[in-house]
RNA sequence: CGAGAAGUAGCGCAGUUGGUAGCGUACCACGUUCGGGACGUGGGGGUCGGGCGUUCGAGUCGCCUCUUCUCGACCA
């Protein structure tokens, strides 16, 4: 009873936020608008990183680590990109502290003011290219695909666990490269392995497309990004990936000579997904009962609780439930035995479910006489009684189709709240409703905002893979000629 | 930074016209339980956010202050 969840349809702003506390996943630090990540929430987490960074490896990109602190000139160069951060950033400006000479506790030193304040990276294009600078000299040494896995700091005024947080954990790539063709097709190349990867690994349907220009990152030439809609019918931007033309060469000054021998300016991409992705695993999938984690993400895929009343009927249980462990381990799962003698069955049931454990196996004296177990899924919450014998062979086959019916569920949620809308009234009220429109857009960022400033909706993205359209109509707010519908959505 | 609300046990809360601190849950011990969040008995835990004032007496009234949350502006 003591971790019951808010029901989603209550206050879904509140089922997020008990979920993730009550799954163990993360919480609420001391200091404001930072977020302590928990182990379980953190095996995720690095599931999620590696099996990113397996990908980004097998497309040529090398990772590297650049410094924390950005000195505030470098930081200065590109006008638009600083435009966009300069209202989030923490600055550095001391760096000592001394006894309080007028009593107790410790005071910032007056004399350790630094000649030049330090800005923790908010994104790390700007000391990424001042560094650049000094490794491209020549076409040779194109095209530079490093990648880094490090924290950013964005001073946020109103946090959310995962969503936002003032602090957060991330990877950003910054590839240099000799031709405008190249980097774009390698800002291609990274939203499609972000959409792969939210499609096969978080079973998380997204829409590839590109931002419209408001919406586009600080600094950008060209934005693709991946949406997804949460169960509350919100948008989310899961992933983005940055065509960045040559500004931040031209401000950096990062030249190399061609293979003709003339000089010019690299072309640039960058792009990144964050720990944002766990609020999106957690909000597109997980129910009433708690989280639902898709097999491949889930840090424990099976859980195994024993059923006993005394300590033989326990050990008896164990044993079998032991053997069944090294079977489903020489799979490749990850199992876990509940073998906690504290706790009743009842109780440890709830819990996991809560975690998310995609299959749960129950086992007692009854099972132990009749060759059988109890096999539990957390998608359906069904469960079927069957033989001991092949139950490893089973579950293997179960966890398959789990992922796959997670992502199918995902998916049938979206689709069934994505639709067209004609009418600038019919858009007033259909917005409000939550999910997705698909409309038209005369391709003017002073639409965009007027409607941004009258519903609060945006452009999610132009798409280009899923609701693709390349009909002509009219305009749903200025009844201008459009080229074709783009998604508008309430976003987080 | 604008608008609202709240600070009392780990967490969630109650506390009447001012009278000296309580409930639920969690925690600890023992016993009975154990196939969907068990129950009984006992126990520990508090400078009531902080300061000043009114009063014989303040969780309660007044003033000041700090902090947090929600909603806006900003944002992956």
């Amino acid at each position: 009873m003591a971790k019951e969840v808010t029901k989603r349809s209550e206050n879904y702003s509140q089922w997020y936020n008990d979920l993730v506390m009550k799954a163990d996943l993360a919480e609420q630090s001391a200091v404001r608008g930072c977020m302590v990540i928990k182990p379980y929430g953190y095996a995720i987490w690095e599931k999620m990183q590696s099996i990113l960074d397996a990908k980004f490896k097998s497309v040529g990109v090398q990772n590297a680590y650049f410094p924390l602190f950005i000195p505030k000139s470098f930081f200065s160069r590109e006008a638009e990109h600083v435009a966009g951060f300069a209202k989030e950033c923490a600055v550095v400006t001391h760096h000592r502290l001394m006894n309080d000479p007028k009593g107790k506790g410790v005071v910032v030193d007056p004399e350790a003011k630094l000649e030049e304040e330090l800005i923790v990276r908010p994104t790390s294009e700007t000391i990424i290219w001042s560094t650049y600078k000094h490794w491209i000299t020549s076409w040779r040494d194109l095209p530079i695909l490093c990648n880094q896995w490090c924290n950013v700091v964005r001073w946020e005024m109103r946090t959310r666990l995962f969503l936002r947080t003032a602090e957060f954990l991330w990877q950003e790539g910054h590839t240099a490269h000799a031709t405008s063709a190249e980097a774009e097709a390698m800002t291609k190349q990274m939203v499609n392995v972000y959409a792969d990867f939210a499609r096969s690994a978080m079973a998380l349907p997204v829409i590839v497309g590109h931002k419209s220009p408001n919406e586009r990152f600080a600094g950008a030439l060209d934005t693709l990004t991946i949406e997804a809609m949460m169960q509350d019918g919100k948008a989310l931007q899961a992933g983005t990936s940055h065509f960045l033309g040559q500004n931040f060469a031209k401000s950096f000054d990062v030249q190399f000579t061609n293979n003709e021998g003339k000089q010019e300016h690299v072309w640039a991409t960058s792009w990144g997904v964050s720990t944002r992705l766990m609020g999106a695993l957690i909000m597109s999938h997980s129910d009433d009962e708690g989280l639902v984690l898709p097999p491949v993400l889930a840090p424990i895929q099976v859980v195994m609780v024993p059923i006993y009343r005394t300590d033989e009927e326990h050990n008896a249980v164990l044993d079998k439930m032991y053997e069944v462990k090294k079977q489903l381990e020489a799979l490749g799962h990850s199992v876990k035995v509940d073998d906690r003698d504290t706790l009743r069955p009842g109780f440890k049931f709830a819990e996991w479910e809560l975690k998310g454990v995609p299959v749960r196996i129950a086992m007692g004296a009854r099972d132990l006489q009749n060759g059988t177990v109890e096999v539990a899924r957390r998608d359906t919450l069904t469960k079927e009684t069957m033989n001991l014998e092949g139950v490893a062979e089973h579950i293997h086959g179960l966890l398959d189709d789990i992922q796959k019916n997670i992502y199918q569920k995902a998916l049938s949620f979206r689709d069934a709240n994505v639709r067209k809308c004609d009418s600038w009234e019919e858009f007033k009220t259909e917005i409000t409703k939550g999910g997705f429109l698909l409309c038209h857009w005369d391709g003017t960022p002073e639409t965009e905002q007027a409607i941004k400033d009258e519903t609060k909706a945006t452009i999610r993205c132009i798409p280009m893979d899923s609701y693709v359209s390349d009909e002509e109509g009219t305009c749903i707010y200025s009844g201008k000629p459009s080229k074709g519908r783009v998604v508008f959505a309430i976003s987080y």
